[in-house]
This record gives C-alpha cells, sequence and structure tokens, in this order.
DNA sequence: ATACTTGTGTGTCCGTCGGACACTGGGTGT
DNA sequence: ACACCCAGTGTCCGACGGACACACAAGTAT
C-alpha cells in the first residue's frame, strides 16, 4: 500500500486500506508510540530506536513505514494536532473566534509540550496543520484585511502560542523559571537596573509567559487595523 | 585561569587575565571560529569536530576552555549578539524606541540567521542577551505599564522577531517560500478555500514573512494599553 | 642545572544517533 | 506444491558528544 512515492505519505490518500488487513505494525501505531515517548520524555528522546522499542521491534522495522525519521516527525505532529476546528459556529465576529481558535490551539500544544519544537525549522507540513491555519485565516474574512494581511496575522497569533508554549516548557527568557538565572539577575541588579524594578513591581498576576498579554496586545492591534480598514473601505 | 567553576565563564570576572599569554587556544577565538561554521553552513554544522578542524586542533582541545557543547553555543550567542544597544538618545517616547531596538535586534539576528534556532529551548543565558532585555524593558518606563507587563511586552516583541527570523530561513508557517508546498496548497485550493483566496488577494507587498506587520499590530496594541493607563491613573 | 608541578593539546575509546543494505521466514496467489 | 513477496531482522557505517589517560612544554623551587 505504501508503495507508492513516499512524499506523499502525509498528502496522498490514505482511504485505500487496500488488502493487508493484518499488520503488527502501521504508522499510526508508530506515530502513536513516538506520541507517548515525546510526551512522556520530551522531542529529545524520540529516537528511532527508542520508539521501535516501545513496539518491541527492530529500529529498521520502521523504515518500512516512515521514510525518515523527518517523516516520523511530521506524522506525529499530523497526530498530536488533530482535527482543525469549524469556528462557524462562534458568534461575535473575528475577535471571538481567533480567541476560540488560539484557545484550542493552545489546549493542544499544552497536551504536548514537545510541538513547539518540533514545529520549528524546516519541515514536512501536513494537511491538518495547513488545515488549522486555514481556519485562522477564515476566520478573519469580511475584516478589510488583504489576503497577505490575514496570513500575516494568523502567523502573528500562531508564533505568540508557539513562543509562550516553548517558554513554559524550556526556560527560553530571562525571566521565566530558571532560579539560576534568577538570582544572577538579583546579584547583578546595578547592572540590570529596569529589569530588577521590573521584577520587583509586577502585579502579582500568576505568570503564564505573557500568553494572555500578548494575546490581548495582539488582538487589540488587530482591532485597530480592522476599523482602519472599515473606517476608508466602507 | 579557568581553573574555577566553569559554570561561571559568562558571568564570571573574566577581566584577569592573569599571566598566561601566549595561547594558541581561547575561548574567543573558538568562538569565531564556531560563528563562522555557523554563519556559514548553519547550526546543524557546528559540531565539537567542525570547529576544532577550522581551527587546526583535535576537538577535545577545545573542552580545555569550554565545558559543553551547550557552552560553546551560549558563548556563540554571547559574542553574536554583541553589546546591548543605548536606547536613551532616543527620542519620541516608548514606541520609537521600541521601534529602534527591534530594527537593531532584527538586523543582528540577520548577521548570524542561527540564532532563532541557537536561543530556543533550554540553554544559558549571558549578561550580553540580558542587556538586550534590559534595554528594551528599560524603553517602557514610564508608559503606566507594570513590571510584569513590560517584561510580557519585551517578550512579545522578541518573540515575533524570533519567528520573523526563524520563518525567513526555514519554512516554518505553510504560506512561506517552499514552492513544493505552495504547489500542495493550488492542488487542494478546494479544501482550503480562505488560504487560496488569501493567497490570491494578497496586496502585492513585499513579503517579510509579516515583520512590518506584526510589528505594527504590536505595538498597536501596547498603545492602546498605555493610553488606558494613562487615561485612568493620570 | 635539575626535579617537580601545572596546564594545554593528543589519542583512544564508548554509547547513541540516523540510515544503507542484504537477508529470512511466514503467508498468499497460482 | 510452488514461487513470490514483503514485513521485520542483523550487521555495518560515519558522525555525534564526551570520558579518560597520556604527552609534552613552560615555569618554579631547589
Amino acid at each position: 500500500m505504501a508503495s507508492e512515492d513516499r512524499a506523499d505519505l502525509l498528502w496522498g490518500s490514505r482511504d485505500k486500506p487496500a488488502r493487508p488487513a493484518r499488520l503488527a505494525l502501521t504508522v499510526d501505531r508508530i506515530a502513536a508510540a513516538a506520541i507517548e515517548v515525546a510526551d512522556a520524555e520530551g522531542m529529545a528522546a524520540v529516537s528511532m530506536q527508542q520508539v521501535a522499542g516501545r513496539l518491541d521491534v527492530t529500529k529498521m522495522a520502521l523504515y518500512r513505514h516512515v521514510a525518515s525519521k523527518a517523516e516520523l516527525v511530521a506524522v506525529m505532529i499530523e497526530s498530536a494536532v488533530g482535527e482543525p476546528p469549524d469556528l462557524g459556529a462562534v458568534p461575535g465576529g473575528w475577535r471571538p473566534r481567533l480567541v476560540r481558535w488560539a484557545d484550542l490551539m493552545r489546549e493542544t500544544w499544552q497536551r504536548h509540550p514537545w510541538l513547539p519544537a518540533a514545529t520549528t525549522g524546516e519541515r514536512l507540513t501536513g494537511p491538518r496543520e495547513v488545515g488549522w491555519t486555514e481556519s485562522a485565516v477564515a476566520a478573519l474574512e469580511g475584516t478589510g484585511l488583504d489576503g497577505g494581511e490575514r496570513m500575516d496575522a494568523v502567523f502573528l497569533l500562531s508564533g505568540h502560542i508557539r513562543n509562550t508554549q516553548s517558554a513554559a516548557t524550556a526556560g527560553t527568557q530571562p525571566w521565566t523559571a530558571q532560579k539560576q538565572l534568577r538570582t544572577i539577575l538579583h546579584e547583578h541588579r546595578d547592572r540590570f537596573p529596569a529589569l530588577h524594578q521590573a521584577a520587583r513591581s509586577t502585579n502579582g498576576a500568576p505568570r503564564d509567559n505573557g500568553w494572555e498579554f500578548g494575546l490581548n496586545r495582539i488582538l487589540d492591534g488587530l482591532d485597530v487595523l480592522v476599523h482602519a480598514r472599515s473606517g476608508t473601505a466602507g
């Protein structure tokens, strides 16, 4: 069944189960095992041997079903992101729709903390992932934004999700987690007065890596543009 | 000289050259060589052997000067980001200051396209990198934003720089580069109507991965908040 | 001048990684 | 009964980060 071009394992029509029904190993089982490993021990622990071991199989057996590790990761992502949401039923226009979209995406990414790391860099992109983008771009229809702007807006928003999620896992930024750095920051408080003072004058709000803050700023910024467009255009 | 704790190679006082003056290998030469490799062939090409080879030295010789590859990368980053800017002279308040900061940072990151990849995930953070953050947070003083908000704002902005730069190098998002994906998108245009239509109705603006767009949206969003604060507080 | 110490660079080895390639053994169609 | 086919195996390779013992030069103390 997977005899044709391997490049379209993601995009090809997989709806023909053909004949062979009793296969121990399938792409989906492999992806599931890999996701288990990634969820439990992080993306770095996902090696062909690890995944194969979890399936009681040799690592080379996996290559009968995926062409490379990159393809395995691509399949993992496609499986993990799930079906893109239908936001058509969300009332209130583009803003509530985008909020809903972002919340759903964030939920998914929280279930699979390795997704930020896995979805950076050059890689294969699957239809479900594109579907999520489609869903968000569609939510911006009728805002007066042109096509490029709608795509840029979605890129901005999804980038923010990636950044905050990535920072939640690792200490990407100086002020997150990392007591070690907190200590250093305190030791060098004379060198970084603004940071030191900012660290002391927080409003006591619970840290979420700037998720809510950034989301609201982005949406406010989009709002400004949308209003400007509707003002000039109609 | 490097006899003390290796952990503070970044933060420790390196201002004491002690005695040994004629060392073939130094941390700075190693970092420079590694940066050359990264600039020329990308972060993936930076291995201990590659860097050592460029210095006509065994890879194990490097370990006399850096404790691990992670530390080497940290030193690379510290060296590449350069001294943080002083935005005190920029007139016009927080917004022009942030624009200037973002432009400078973007320039730096464009000179070293591997920086986005190198600065994600758990890692050591050096004083210059913190200095850049300090610089941006300081630019937001007097805006009425509390400390956490100032930091969140800087995180939002720097995240946007990272995302756009990262997308410039690799095809992080469906609509960037990657003619392969463009083709696929066109083949499946019925499945992704909003994306397809958006791709056709762009304003013909030159693609910059949404850099200008996102920057303006973020600043507009911050502006809304700043005005709200000054309205209530003063 | 000689012996000791200190520190820089070398050589060898290990486990893990992704992947190529030849093989085998059980199930299927004829 | 037969040959074929193909999913899974075993072995090998080069590159990776890194541990460890060693060689060897320079500086110091005697």
